[in-house]
DNA sequence: CCAAGGCCTGAATG
DNA sequence: ACATTCAGGCCTT
């Protein structure tokens, strides 16, 4: 069954991650403090010899793409790109990644990030390539602001040095948002400023476990508005809190639990058909 | 509880 | 050329 084939190209050029790059038929990236190889088949080699399963292979896929097909839009795009999948990123480095994709674009932020990891992480080589790891949160946490704005962040440079602190500090801690309920995990992070419901519920999804998220942006709006609208229909012009809440209530009674992998098969189509550039 | 405005920045539009 | 808008939001008023 062809179902069943990780699409690696897909999958990672659907607005996930941002430090990936092609060369010849392989896909090197950043994760947090290791870096990792992908070939065509999904085979993975990393540096430090471990890649936490970043590409959800232990995941009952079959199981999951069954349980989210409820509508003819949703099986079309699961047509269309079987091999999508969500990919298992170290959290603070996603952390980092969404706050700087607030009222961004692709282009930019993987810019931003390349502009952090060659600033404040660590030069390292893999395969006789160089690279640099994703900043370490004590080294983001003791950087300036104004160091931290020379990337091009913008006024997100306050935002990420209070995101490093809490992280460096414990205040928060990823192994017990993991484990807690999504809910919970969610008001946790959002504690943090730059930190609002989209970006929370990406990080959620991407990096701690929590796949009933469904992160609600301008596209997944436009979709909504496109092929749902008779279910998920908006009560005001803006998403105030209270509405996001509200829709995204009904998609968990539409979608189920795994609605964040629903999310990904929609945004990634509606993407891919108006040509939106990725990595 | 909702609406409006401001915010860094670079590319795209007029 | 130069001004304005916009881009995968968030925070404050």
């Amino acid at each position: 069954m062809q179902k069943n084939l990780i699409d690696v190209d897909s999958s990672i050029n659907s607005g996930q991650v941002f430090l990936w790059k092609k060369f010849d038929e392989l896909w090197y990236g950043i994760n947090g403090q290791n870096i990792l190889k992908i070939d065509k088949f999904g085979e993975i080699n990393s540096k430090v010899g471990n890649d936490d399963d970043f590409l959800r292979k232990t995941d009952n896929i079959k199981k999951i793409l069954d349980s989210i097909s409820k509508d003819k839009t949703i099986r079309e795009a699961i047509k269309k790109y079987p091999g999508l999948r969500i990919l298992r990123q170290d959290p603070f480095q996603c952390m980092i990644s969404f706050i700087v994709s607030s009222n961004s674009n692709i282009q930019k932020i993987k810019l931003n990030l390349e502009n952090i990891s060659e600033k404040f992480g660590e030069k390292t080589c893999f395969e006789k390539k160089n690279f640099y790891l994703f900043p370490k949160p004590k080294k983001l946490a003791n950087a300036t602001v104004k160091e931290i704005r020379e990337c091009g962040v913008g006024y997100r440079a306050e935002f990420i040095k209070e995101c490093a602190q809490m992280i460096n500090s414990k205040e928060i801690d990823f192994d017990s948002l993991r484990k807690t309920s999504y809910e919970q995990a969610k008001n946790e992070i959002m504690k943090i400023s730059g930190i609002g419901n989209k970006v929370a519920d990406c990080i959620l999804l991407f990096s701690l476990e929590k796949l009933e998220a469904f992160p609600l942006d301008r596209w997944m709006i436009r979709i909504l508005e496109k092929y749902y609208s008779n279910e998920f229909k908006l009560e005001t012009k803006t998403i105030t809190e209270k509405q996001y809440q509200i829709i995204h209530e009904k998609i968990l009674n539409h979608f189920g639990g795994y609605a964040g992998y629903a999310q990904q098969f929609l945004f990634k189509m509606e993407r891919e058909n108006y040509q939106k550039r990725w990595l």
